[in-house]
DNA sequence: CCATTAAAGATACTAAGTCTCATTAAGAAG
DNA sequence: CTTCTTAATGAGACTTAGTATCTTTAATGG
């Protein structure tokens, strides 16, 4: 019995098959999972969620939806490693440090200042990797409701 | 016999013990051994140049020397983290891909810009963490000495 | 020079990930 | 629908980076 799987599941499995990787029930469950995911998770949480698939066949899901651009991995402030859900192409994270969401920042428009910099630094750039850290606009307004509250 | 220090590894030291912490011979081995070090290295380097101290103390004196701020961690490309030498305050890296070495880029030109993008997305910044990748002018020079040799 | 206490060393443990190898099951072909 | 090939799985040993515990050692303040 083929569990169904909700849209982004299939979506991220399809990516996997289009690849020329076989859609597998491992995969599809660890699809399904990910696609869950509130915020950037660990191998850990998926495997606690997952309790029947072997350890090695969720490190190996996650390093085969990495290689395809599905997942990204994300930099936590004391230099954790996560895993989350990536839009397709260059990105960065505004990381809540208060919460833990995410939100993506497609637009990088740090590119031409870092080319400038490198440039002047006789440094070729190739890539870079960014991560910005802080709070999300619902962690702040919370906040301040509790000002409010506690007056 | 207490080896003779080098400037640099006397310098670390002082900061360490400037925040209250004791002058060990241990501390001394991994402050003289840092000072050597010529590109960015990981605990097991360490070890590999200090095969008579404790692993555990190895570890220690670089959460130490984290902590205190003489040492900084980098993110190479591939996610593995190493440790180098620090200026003192907020900086980034240029990681040359090539050979390894790594420039400090003390201005931090970026700021602005993230703080205007964090805003425009409600997002309270509170830090980031920027590696920049590429390779460096001697490595590319060294390549265009190639190219001419060929020819 | 001695007492106090931080630090060291040994070692067990945890977390994240890889490797090996025997078994299973996709999916292409008949 | 069955059969074949080969990719993928699962179990489990191993690796790497780091932490925790506990006993012993040694730095420094008095």
């Amino acid at each position: 019995m083929r569990r169904r799987l909700n849209a982004l599941a299939e979506q991220l499995l399809e990516t996997v098959e289009e690849q020329g990787y076989r859609s597998t029930s491992p995969r599809r469950a660890v699809a399904q999972v990910i696609a869950k995911q509130d915020k950037h998770f660990t191998a850990e949480d998926l495997r606690e969620q997952l309790p029947s698939l072997g350890r090695a066949t969720i490190f190996r899901s996650l390093k085969l939806l990495v290689e395809t651009g599905v997942l990204c991995r994300v930099l936590l402030e004391d230099g954790d490693l996560h895993y989350q859900l990536s839009p397709q192409g260059h990105h960065h994270h505004l990381l809540c440090v208060e919460c833990g969401s995410s939100q993506d920042l497609l637009s990088c428009d740090i590119e031409k200042l870092l080319q400038q910099t490198s440039a002047s630094h006789g440094f070729e750039l190739s890539g870079h990797w960014l991560e910005v850290y802080g709070r999300c606009r619902s962690c702040c307004e919370s906040e301040s409701l509790v000002e409010l509250t506690a007056v």
